[in-house]
Parts: C-alpha cells; structure tokens; sequence
DNA sequence: GCGCATTACAAACGTTCGTATAGTTCTTTT
DNA sequence: AAAAGAACTATACGAACGTTTGTAATGCGC
C-alpha cells in the first residue's frame, strides 16, 4: 500500500476541531485509494484527482485544505504544478511525495513553499503529521486574508474623497493640512474624516491607523491638477 | 577542485554595493582553499573554518554575511551545527553543501530556513547565485533587525511612567482614560504624553502607533494594587 | 549635602478635533 | 422628473489636545 505499516492504528490522530479538506494528486489508483482512505480514517475530507489538469478542471473550493502532490505526474509534473498554482495566486500548501525524488527536486519544492516532501516508503504518522501541519498553515493563512478582505470591504464603502483624507490622516497630517493637500476647506476634512471613522468602524485614530498598516495602503500625495 | 568548471571566469559576478563575509565551514582542507579561492575573486570576505566547534570559537563579527556549511563536519553536523544557530538566536543564511546527501536531510535543513542545498558537483555560478541570495537575505533581515533596536532604545529612554502612557495612547484611550487607569490627573498625562512625543521623535501620533506596531508593545492594562 | 531625574499636579492659553445644523451644486439612478 | 447620494462649504460649540510656567515631594548617586 503506502509503505511500511510501523505505526499502531491507536497511534493515529489529527485532532482538529475544525474539518480540512485533503486534495490529493495522484495518477496511481491504487496509490490513490489507500491515501484516501488514510485521511478519511482520521476524520478528513479527501478529494482525489489523476493529474493535475484534472485538477484544475475542478473549482476547488474554498476551505482550509492541502494539497498531497505525486512529483511524477502525466502531463505536467509536480513541480511544474506547483509553480502553476503560485503564479495563479492559489496558495494552498502543498506536500509532495514521490518515489524517484532527487536532492535538486526536494530543494526546489521546498525553495517553492512545499511544506514537506516525502520520499516513499515513509510512515502513515509522518505524512499526517505533515497534513496537519500543512491544514494548520492554510488555517492561519486564510484567517489573515479575511481579515484583510474584511477590511478592503469596508475601506471600498468609502468615496474617493474619503479614501484621500483616510491615506493622509494615515501620513500624520493635521485636518488643515489635508485640507490644503486636497484644496479643500478644513471643515470638509473634518466631516469626511468623521465618515472614514463610523464607515471604518475604527474607535480611535490608533485604531484606525492600524488598519491601514495592515491594509497596506500608501498615500500618493501630489499636486491634482 | 569544486566541482565542473563549465561557466567561464567573465560570467561570473556578484555584483553586490556593499561589502559581504563568506563563512566556510567545511572539512576538507582543499576545498577550503577552492572556495575561498572562488569567492575572494569576486570580491567577497572570507572566513574559512575546519569545524561548527572552529568557527563558534571565533566571536562572528556583527556583518552582512552568510554560511557556506558541510553537512558531513568531523564533531557536529551541519544539520546539528544549523538547529545550534537557531537555538542561539544566530540567524546567518545557510547555504549546505554535500557530496552524500539524501533527500530527507536537504528537506530538514530547508524546513531549518536554509537558503539551498547543493550537490556536489555544482556549478561555480550556482554557489555563488545562491551566496547572492543569501547574503541579500541577510541584509535585509539585519535592516528590519536595526529599525527595531533603533526604536527600542529610543523607548528604553521613557521613564517607566512614560512607557505606561505610550502604551495605553497605542490602545486608543484618550488622556482622561489613561488618568483613570493610571490614577493619574489628566494634566499629568497630558505632560508625559508630550515627553513621550519628543522621546521618541515621533511628528504625529500616526507615527507613534507605527512605531508601536513595529516595537511589538502590548498594553498591558489592568488594576494596579 | 547637592545635583539630578522622576513623579505628580495646577492654572492658563491656544490649537485641534469632532459633530450638529444647514445649505448649494452636480451627477446618477429610478 | 424626482430621489439619492456625493461633494463641498459655513456657522457654531464643546471636547480633547498640547504646551508653558510654576510648585513640590521622593529617591538616588557622588
């Protein structure tokens, strides 16, 4: 089946209190079937697949999940897969297993942001053992992402004027300078200030600060002709 | 000597602005010499030792630099001597060498936050590129690393009161809050907030939170006995 | 004992901020 | 054509902020 069975079945867990989702990319069916039924005897939800076309194909859904990722593939290989999904900005972890790996292969992986790569035969323990670690990377991942999502998403209630006052009271300027960046009157500032604050839900200028570090905005300050 | 000479001499460059130092950690006393040999030609720092136990001996001057490290060492290994690094709080760039590596270490010394893992025989142009990257890594890391003692020994200035006010103004308390919390009258906040302002050269309080962020601080708020 | 930093507060003043109320103009949507 | 909302300004006022000047007690090092 997988490799040398050296780990009791009691030995087994992934004690998530959240479920995650293993896809599994493999052209051996036989291969296939044992790794399925492995993570779905702790608990997790699998979806196989042949190749990674076959793959692609699929819209993968959107829940914390890995990727197990056969390095020798038809079509294209593992790599090469790998790369593919980095450059479609799907950053779901990935961990190879292959059975005629080389040291250059593993570096690459690895350089790519596999979280492991394991060479067969290796224990059941091992590969969970890297599942869960992987799980729990995209766990982390995606929760940052929401919160910047959630962030964008009230940053985008904003009108284009307070979106300019937000990026420059986010400089350290005082209302009056704002005013004369946008040429607008002070009291204007103030009142779309005031916007930025409830629209932001932010309870206190560090608040609000903090958001937009954490937005990542910038203010491109410059005369409007 | 190192490996295949298939690059010619002109395609080599490490075109770097600023000087770097190249760790060599390696046993072999000939390939000692062929890579200090290689790197000094393009203009790199060279320290070359014959073992981890050698080269912790020796104090590491406080540089941009990186570690060119042997997995098989006499002693310690280059996978042992790597976890010893980090253990100790020494983040230099790793990049490994081997003549018989396998594929699970090049994945633990990856997993470690080396820079690359090359087989011998490489390319010339391979080790350096990689001694590029690495070197570059360090930079950048010891940058951030400054910014952040910068600030702090700015925020080591501030009285321990003073480190309290900072503190709770990163939360967004206003002045009359921070009184109460502190059992303090607001006018005496008001004063150390001032000090707190000119302490830290901080021009608006946008920069103070920043600079708040990046120090890490955390309030922590509570009843004082 | 003297100097010095720290902690603490008050009175006073000017600045800055935030909001409420009210109104104009322009564009877009219904 | 009417409604909605965005952009913009004015007056007005209270709250919050920041600094200056001055006072005073404490504790530490030389």
């Amino acid at each position: 089946m997988i490799g040398r069975f050296d780990s009791p079945r009691e030995n087994r867990k992934a004690a998530e209190p959240t479920s995650a989702t293993v896809f599994v990319v493999e052209d051996d069916a036989s291969m296939r079937r044992s790794l399925a039924n492995l993570f779905q005897q702790v608990g997790l939800d699998v979806v196989t697949f042949g190749s990674a076309h076959e793959m692609l194909q699929n819209n993968i859904p959107d829940v914390v999940s890995c990727l197990v990722l056969d390095i020798r593939l038809p079509g294209q290989s593992g790599l090469e897969f790998q790369a593919e999904l980095a450059k479609s900005n799907i950053h779901i972890p990935i961990i190879f297993i292959t059975g005629h790996g080389d040291i250059p292969m593993s570096v690459r992986a690895m350089k790519g942001g596999a979280v492991d790569f394991l060479t067969k035969p290796f224990r059941e323990q091992e590969l969970l053992d890297a599942v869960v670690a992987a799980t729990e990377r995209d766990r982390k991942r995606r929760e940052a992402e929401q919160t910047v999502a959630n962030l964008r998403s009230l940053f985008d209630t904003l009108s284009p004027r307070e979106q300019a006052v937000l990026k420059l009271v986010a400089t350290g300027l005082m209302n009056k300078q704002i005013a004369a960046e946008l040429g607008l009157a002070e009291i204007t500032v103030k009142i779309y200030r005031g916007h930025v604050m409830k629209k932001m839900r932010a309870r206190s200028l560090a608040d609000l600060i903090r958001m937009v570090e954490k937005l990542g905005l910038h203010a491109n300050r410059g005369q409007q002709t």
